[in-house]
RNA sequence: GGGGGAAUUCCAGAGUGGCCAAAUGGGCCAGACUGUAAAUCUGGUGGCUCUGCCUUCGCAGGUUCGAAUCCUGCUUCCCCCA
């Protein structure tokens, strides 16, 4: 096995990573492995919990790749025994903890969204509970006896909850003692994952040591901010790009994102080398944006299909032409009297408003209008003249074609 | 095992007998402004046959002319002591 020049190695690996404990080994390691020729074992492990891949989760994963595409092996961890736990880190709250049957469904699910991003026929995929469901309760004490309670509490994540006097559970406790025993079973040179996982990186290098064995690296990549530009990207929050999403939907949550957070998305979703970002982000916004869009797409998509993403966007919601698809949605004749209906009925109808009094709300606010030249409903009780084809819009970005049904 | 506290509308969190469909903040929706970005500003945010009416404040009963607010039981959660 060869490998390209530690430096070429090191600029690559290094960049959009936050921390790197401790910093001067990964050079060191990195030399060893060129000069053995033997590539260096990468560790990553998800917990099978819930089932959209997000951007956010990209980020370690992408950094995976790139230690892939220089010769290293990846060792992808299914945490379907930590699963069963719970990741306590950076929560303030215990999670649910799931039965073993949604995380092996979850499981399978991961792997093929994470197969977008990593070269899974170059992987090693290995699940945790393959070692774990073989531990004696002997064996976990003696695992236990490695860690002290002190030593968890120094955890910013259990410090808070345990100042807060909120619940910590033994199980938890359990889980970065869990994640550390994962290093020492596929002996790991280099750890991957967010900031917050420093503590159980350390334990690993702990255990490995009292196993004596090389010590793993932590590589903590920054917590992605979400669409809000506030809070970090997530699933129960709502403001996350899904890699499973068509690309038209990327495109419109990318167009939707703060400027202030594109450097960052450049520098973790994209491989455009630094200067040539701060050149774009020297340009037009809009355009950066578009840019940073059809980049990161086309990662999940054929090109050709984040280009035509891109297009449609500047058509439809920069120049407000017509979309191309408009949802049809069939009004019943038998709502109609005379070919007419009052406004806030027909919003009922098409469902475009849940209630009655959603739809005399909208209607108040100026929310609702008609046709193509977007006249605006002014009452809830203005009898609206359904002819097939007519527009119904509802906010700048909600339209659907009505036809008449027969009942 | 003993003691204490809490459950409110999407979330957080006020409200302790009528002025409560319930303050405030967040989120969300609509409008203005824009690059349909962010920020900002305005309005809204249980339902209905809508100047009024109906159903909500853990659950079930009760007191009262009247209860989210008082009483009884139940359920769930949390904390402390051991």
């Amino acid at each position: 096995m060869s490998f390209p020049p530690v430096e070429e190695q090191l600029a690559l690996l290094t960049r959009g990573v936050e921390k790197i404990v401790p910093a001067e080994e990964l050079r060191r390691k990195l030399e060893q492995s060129l000069r053995s020729g033997r590539p260096l074992r990468v560790k990553y492990g998800i917990d099978p919990t819930g089932i959209d891949v997000h951007l956010g989760h990209t980020v370690p994963l992408r950094k995976i790749r790139q230690f892939q595409e220089l010769g290293h092996q990846a060792v992808i961890i299914i945490g379907n025994y930590t699963a069963l736990v719970g990741d306590p880190s950076g929560r303030d709250q215990t999670r649910a903890r799931l039965t073993q049957e949604q995380v092996e469904n979850n499981a399978r699910d991961y792997l093929n969204q994470v197969g977008k991003v990593v070269d899974l026929s170059r992987a090693e995929v290995v699940h945790n509970g393959d070692w774990f469901s073989a531990m004696s309760f002997l064996d976990v004490l003696e695992l236990c006896s490695k860690v002290t309670v002190a030593q968890l509490l120094t955890r910013e994540d259990f410090a808070k909850r345990y100042a807060a006097e909120q619940a910590i559970f033994l199980h938890e406790c359990l889980y970065p003692v869990m994640q550390a025993w994962d290093s020492v079973k596929v002996r790991a040179d280099v750890e991957l994952g967010g900031t917050e996982q420093l503590y159980s990186f350390m334990l690993a290098r702990d255990l490995q040591r009292d196993q004596n064995m090389p010590q793993q690296i932590g590589m903590m990549t920054p917590i992605l901010v979400g669409l809000d530009g506030v809070r970090r990207m997530g699933k129960s929050l709502g403001n996350y790009i899904g890699i499973g999403e068509s690309a038209y939907d990327m495109m419109k949550k990318f167009m939707q994102v703060p400027d202030a957070v594109m450097r960052m998305y450049f520098e973790l979703l994209t491989d455009i080398p630094l200067p040539e970002v701060d050149r774009l982000l020297a340009g037009h916004p809009k355009d950066a944006k578009l840019t940073l869009a059809r980049h990161v797409i086309s990662g999940y998509h054929p090109s050709p299909e984040a280009d035509e993403a891109a297009d449609r966007w500047q058509r439809e919601i920069s120049q407000k032409e017509l979309p191309a698809e408009i949802p049809e949605v069939v009004v019943p004749g038998t709502a109609l009297e005379q070919g007419r209906i009052p406004a806030a009925r027909l919003l009922q109808v098409t469902g475009l408003s849940p209630s009655s009094s959603e739809a005399r709300r909208l209607i108040s606010q100026g929310g609702v209008s008609l046709g193509e030249d977007k006249v605006r409903v002014e009452t809830h009780d203005t009898p609206i003249d359904v002819t097939p084809g007519l527009l119904l819009w509802v906010g700048k970005k909600r339209v659907v074609r009505l036809s008449i049904g027969p009942n």
